[in-house]
DNA sequence: TATCTCAAAAATGTATACAAATTATACTTA
DNA sequence: TAAGTATAATTTGTATACATTTTTGAGATA
């Protein structure tokens, strides 16, 4: 299981994030429970008996759950299981931000900013799997975090704990095409051509969304 | 104070909000001493000394805390202090969102939703100013869950503590022009006229802005 | 005076105990 | 049998005690 953090934490007041010790474990380690399956969709889980399970207290799992309620991995003492019309909700949203985004990027990223982006392209072609997958994220959240918008680049990052299990579900990294339309995205961010590259990248998102969809269809 | 709650209430299994007793009520009292200025802006707090104020104990108020950080409320153990950055990225945001709310209301609201809009606009004339404020926030709510889009409507709701914050500070619901300017926006709506619709609320949007921050920089 | 160090004080994190609420189960009754 | 009801079991809410971390402040030292 890769190592990437869709993290929430809180900051000292140096801005630094800490590690809340226990809380902060317990929120990893149950979000990639989620993740991996050992716990199911939809099963029901309970305060105790995660607290239990993982050898500690109450109060540390509390917290967590709160967390990943927030993320709605968690919600009604279950195991979030997503219907097609969440994560068509969620597109819609990310819609929204990463068309504003991708105008930005054309109007203020960088050269350096441009050859990041590149890079993902790159190792998209030629990773692995599991780098294909950090890579996906990484170029999104490059062109997110070019909104420089706190609360945006915030609630983008929330939606991204949902987003990971919908491409787990669904293994929409392997979509054909995906990578391609990166390398476009890019281009279009290269020449400056705004509304191109937002349509692009709306386009794009709609595929990986009817993608995933698609199979999710079989899974249930 | 008005009654009006940004709420974030969990709900149980008919969906309904329940009242976490203590817990609910604890988000509510802080939240409210925030509006009211009885908690100041940038004060720094602590658990323990809420939890002596209220005369409860620290657990509910540390999770009415979450709660509030989440919010932006209370940010780094003090009660927020926005910045005028702050305030343009929330509105960023909220643009994002209303324009496609707006658009989603020429082309699905039936004459009963319009019916209601008007209904709010004709208050904003008539209505005293705590009546105003509340119709204000009626209206665009009542655009945004035309979206029907659970994420984006709750991502929206969250805002709204911020945003009564900013009205607050700089009453910007004494805007000239507010409520003409929502009645524009409803004739554009009744006349299915997207592109306008958009145009005038994304105006709207920017002048409330511009106006509050014009207020908020004598202010501090 | 400035800043450094270290102990005391205070605050937050975590565990645990108890209260209140919810859910499950066995029994009753129609 | 189905539906209802009362009680037991479980679970969550809240308070409290203790552990750990952070902050404060007095005194030492340059």
């Amino acid at each position: 299981m890769s190592e990437i953090l869709y993290n929430n934490k809180r900051n000292n007041k140096w801005g630094v994030p800490m590690e809340n010790s226990k809380n902060e474990k317990t929120y990893e380690t149950l979000r990639d429970m989620i993740f991996n399956g050992d716990l199911k969709k939809g099963e029901k889980i309970t305060e105790t008996n995660l607290a239990n399970t993982l050898g500690i207290s109450r109060t540390p799992v509390r917290e967590a759950i709160r967390r990943l309620e927030q993320e709605k991995l968690i919600d009604n003492n279950r195991i979030a299981n997503p219907t097609e019309r969440d994560y068509q909700d969620i597109f819609e949203m990310r819609i929204l931000i990463e068309k504003f985004a991708v105008a930005k990027a054309t109007q203020f990223f960088s050269p350096s900013d441009i050859e990041e982006l590149e890079n993902y392209v790159e190792i998209g072609y030629s990773g692995e799997l599991e780098a294909k997958m950090d890579v996906n994220k990484s170029f999104h959240e490059k062109i997110v975090n070019g909104t420089k918008n706190k609360m945006m680049i915030e609630y983008f990052n929330q939606m991204q704990s949902i987003i990971y299990l919908f491409r787990k579900t669904v293994l929409s990294y392997k979509r054909p095409g995906l990578i391609d339309e990166h390398k476009e995205i890019v281009t279009a961010i290269k020449e400056r051509d705004t509304e191109r590259a937002e349509k692009l990248i709306v386009e794009h998102l709609k595929a990986d969304l009817e993608f995933g969809l698609y199979y999710l269809r079989d899974d249930e």
